[in-house]
DNA sequence: CACTTTTCCCAAAACGTTTTGGAAAAAGGA
DNA sequence: TCCTTTTTCCAAAACGTTTTGGGAAAAGTG
């Protein structure tokens, strides 16, 4: 047997596994030079569409696909995109949460990128994971989700000009991209809804201080209730701390009815649904019939729950999407302050949401 | 002001933004060559100890890293490693996965690589989106979750030769590495502390049939009431069907109560408890005074809820962190065979576990 | 001192693409 | 026919590392 030196090129004997095929090699075969075989892949037109298509047929016949690390080198793009998660904090279990993550992923996929995810235990750590993506070169942009009003990473991201889009807003004045739930609205509307029932009573529970979201929630909440001539009764407010079990919903719930004057219906984030039924349970209220629940976010179990939750609906998936499209337009270097979505809220009528008794 | 061509010297003027700085520039600001920055920074021993220290000075001075993707290209791997979800057809809310990719993440950020993740939405998607990744040379090595008794997964991966590490197992004679929890242990356990108790009828909720890790559970759960010398009743086990409300946990457990000899302890996988605690519930059974509930996996639910859950609680952070580092041996081609582990589960003996009435 | 060994450094090649800047061949125009 | 334009292709450079294969200087040995 006489082994000639293979400078790489189709001189392989039989017996390799998978051997996957160069962009030198199918040259090779193809009696062309690399150029025009990646060119001819490439769509260039100064390829005569004859040659054009004897590589695309060869380089399937062969299974070629370019190197996608050797094309980032050159390309000076990473084609790779990061998110960062932090479990402890959040509504992670939500199947919300995985639908904007699956419609981020898809998207993602589609372009030809690549998603890389950091998973962190806290807010330092979060900081940490994203600089590793960011000043490590490893990724061309950044996804931010659980948005905080004061959020460190948005003036980091600015200060360096690194492309990012949020999920949510922030207290910032710079321009930045953003794509976020119109939580004003949808509490808005689900407030208005049951006043228009007959509840003169309304509860809200909100979500986490500290993070911006409830903050749009509570302002619909206070307009839903100001355009139905309702008095706010701080009383019926309560934020809800996901650390501290002392401030869980649970416990909330049944606080709530000790007033004098209790509310006919509660408007809450769906996380806290768990200890709502249960506190309500402990009572003897009926959800739906004592008592009106609207919750935000479609958990299956909302669906499938007797009596079936009312809730308003976000639409995750769409708005993943959304994030990564604007995201590719920011980082070939659009102004990000072009891309400010707010998504609209869809309100779904069930069972727990009537009349009041 | 006079500009030189830079040469990707030194020469960029003020008023760059965060502009990284390269190994070249480097070397150049230490009047060395960049192989001898690169060796230092390596710690090669061929480079002395006081250059080597004037080196990683300046580095760190200058905030050099250096570029990953010129780094992977050199090397020839990818420093990635790719694991595809499918939140669909599985326990993905639970925090048990959160725990198992929590694991796994930091350990791989803390070998410095990357983790890329795809979501797919059913069988199909989930071999199309690793198929990419092996194929596209976009990764190193794959973890698999959810495995099922037959996972075409492991035999496409087998057969190209491609590292993986399974948490969980499947039906594959050849040898492959995993990680999987103790199942059959786990229930065993369960069921023999509960006829230690004096229950003589003790139900399983299963997993979805078809996945592999049910398989283990069952097998505990009759070995368990072999060795406490009670007779299995076919009435009392029920595979529990995700996507099909007829199968819920919550329409099972009123079934189960329909029976003339109910039982009086129930074991199951944690997804389960909202239906049976609902069901119980509407029969006025109460856990842990009526019947007895021993479920698997330690939701944060588990731990709060009143009255608390006993518990099989599997060590998933750990177990990602294993899955991590077998796959990293396996990268080095280790063999794979030699990497088989099962972790035990302990046991969380709480209030839902109590004598038999 | 002359020789060998060790220490310390570096030029060049390589990884697999894409892009740049032509150049040869073919086609068109007079 | 000769010149210009268009078509079609390609050699070389570049992306930023790491590795290879020395080579010069310093240190050790007799």
């Amino acid at each position: 047997m006489f082994l000639e030196q293979s400078d790489n090129g189709i001189g392989f004997g039989e017996g390799f596994k998978s051997m996957t095929i160069n962009l030198k090699q199918l040259s090779k075969l193809l009696k062309l030079s690399p150029t025009t075989v990646s060119r001819a892949l490439a769509d260039y037109p100064d390829v005569s569409a004859k040659t054009r298509a004897r590589v695309k047929q060869m380089a399937i016949q062969q299974g070629y696909q370019p190197n996608p690390v050797a094309r980032r080198l050159q390309k000076g793009k990473t084609e790779t995109i990061g998110i960062v998660i932090t479990p402890e904090q959040n509504y992670f279990s939500d199947t919300f949460f995985i639908d904007l993550l699956s419609g981020i992923s898809n998207q993602i996929t589609r372009a030809g990128y690549e998603l890389i995810l950091g998973v962190a235990s806290d807010e330092e750590h979060e900081m940490q994971s994203m600089r590793r993506m960011v000043e490590g070169k490893r990724v061309d942009g950044m996804i931010l989700t659980l948005i905080r009003e004061q959020d460190p990473r948005v003036g980091y991201l600015l200060d360096r000009d690194f492309p990012f889009v949020l999920y949510g807003r922030t207290r910032e004045t710079r321009p930045y991209a953003f794509v976020d739930m119109d939580g004003k609205q949808a509490f808005e509307k689900a407030c208005t809804y049951l006043a228009g029932l007959g509840h003169r009573r309304i509860a809200l529970l909100n979500g986490e201080p500290g993070f911006m979201f409830p903050v749009g929630c509570r302002e619909g909440y206070e307009s839903g209730l100001f355009l139905s001539g309702l008095e706010l009764d701080p009383d019926l407010i309560r934020e809800w701390k996901h650390k501290d079990p002392s401030q869980s919903s649970y416990r909330w719930t049944l606080e709530l009815f000790k007033n004098d004057n209790p509310p006919t219906a509660i408007l809450f984030q769906t996380e806290a649904v768990n200890g709502i039924f249960k506190g309500l349970d402990e009572l003897n209220l009926q959800p739906g019939k004592d008592v009106a629940l609207i919750g935000y976010d479609d958990l299956e179990f909302a669906r499938i729950h007797r009596p079936s939750l009312s809730v308003l609906r976000p639409q995750a998936r769409e708005a993943g999407q959304r994030v990564v499209n604007i995201l590719l337009e920011v980082i070939k270097s659009e102004d990000p302050g072009k891309f400010q979505e707010i998504h609209q809220v869809e309100m779904v009528i069930r069972e727990t949401s009537l009349l009041p008794s």
